[in-house]
DNA sequence: AAATCATCCAACCGCCTGTGC
DNA sequence: CGCACAGGCGGTTGGATGATT
């Protein structure tokens, strides 16, 4: 690309702005069902009014079941700084070393947070900072950062794979290429596991899919929150690693969560 | 209570890279 | 080898929300 590439998407006539729940739904459904071989044609295969690329950023950042949400440890923030200091604005390997962060996220962290936070501390402390001093270099541009010779070779991971914190962690059996954001294609469910129904408004039920940490005791996969009350609370525990074709139960209790914090359930309610 | 300002973060945009033909 | 395409990345934006006046 660069070279004159037309546009991703037609433009016209692709909703643009924020997913509604129904959205989320949609492509939560057709991703689980069948994959995402192909973004650029997923959104008209899944009937979503949405450019591709848009599709593939919402189910990253967003959607994908093993997204670790919440605030950031401080340990997350300190492996980001340290990893900052060596890849520079690398916000994807940097992700990669930071199971269930998304690139985006850990970008904003840095932009609205760290950022701010290490020129205090460099200002407050002129003394000799290598992260601060680093960090002055590389966030001033990026680009210049990246050329950066030092920067420039760190493609395998210099530390050890993944960073961990207190939360979930992925199975590092990828190669160090891997990322969080460069998973293998979620695969297609198998048939006999595969329920998927969808009402009027395109929302399926019956989904394979992972669950939370916090929602779910960990042996049994019983819900520890009670379903009949209010809605769960954030998943800031994290997620396990996705599992897909896991038995039926946990696609039963993901789909609930996903309709709890789609704000869905009423809706479904109302529909049945 | 209303207006204004500041902050956060989801989403978009444009460019780059990798791959197949 | 060159081109076209799709995926991916990083920078930026704008709406939503909270804090302050």
């Amino acid at each position: 690309m660069g070279r004159g590439r037309a546009p991703c998407c037609e433009k016209i006539g692709l909703k643009k702005g924020s997913w509604t729940p129904a959205e989320d739904m949609r492509l939560v459904a057709y991703i689980r069902r069948h994959g995402h071989g192909n973004w650029r044609a997923l959104p008209k295969q899944a009937g979503l009014l949405r450019c591709g690329k848009s599709c593939r950023l919402r189910w990253i950042n967003y959607l994908r079941p093993d997204i670790k949400r919440g605030n950031f440890t401080m340990e997350e923030e300190e492996t980001i700084i340290k990893l900052h200091q060596l890849l520079g604005n690398k916000w994807s390997k940097i992700a990669s070393r930071l199971p269930g962060r998304t690139d985006n996220e850990i970008k904003n962290m840095w932009n609205t947070h760290l950022k701010k936070r290490l020129s205090l501390d460099s200002t407050s402390s002129s003394s000799s900072s290598s992260i601060s001093s680093n960090s002055n270099s590389t966030s001033s541009d990026p680009r210049k950062a990246d050329s950066d010779s030092s920067n420039e070779d760190i493609d395998v991971d210099p530390l050890s794979c993944p960073i961990t914190t207190d939360h979930k962690v992925f199975s590092c059996s990828s190669s160090s290429s891997s990322d969080m954001t460069d998973h293998q294609p979620v695969q297609p469910l198998s048939e006999s596991t595969n329920v998927v129904d969808e009402t009027d408004m395109g929302v399926p039920v019956g989904l394979d899919l992972d669950i939370w940490d916090d929602v779910f005791d960990h042996d049994s996969w019983l819900p520890i929150c009670d379903w009949e009350g209010p809605p769960p609370p954030p998943p800031e525990g994290g997620i396990e690693a996705t599992t897909v074709g896991g038995d039926h139960g946990e696609s039963e209790r993901w789909i609930a969560y996903l309709e709890r914090e789609l704000g869905l359930w009423a809706s479904w309610g109302d529909q049945e």
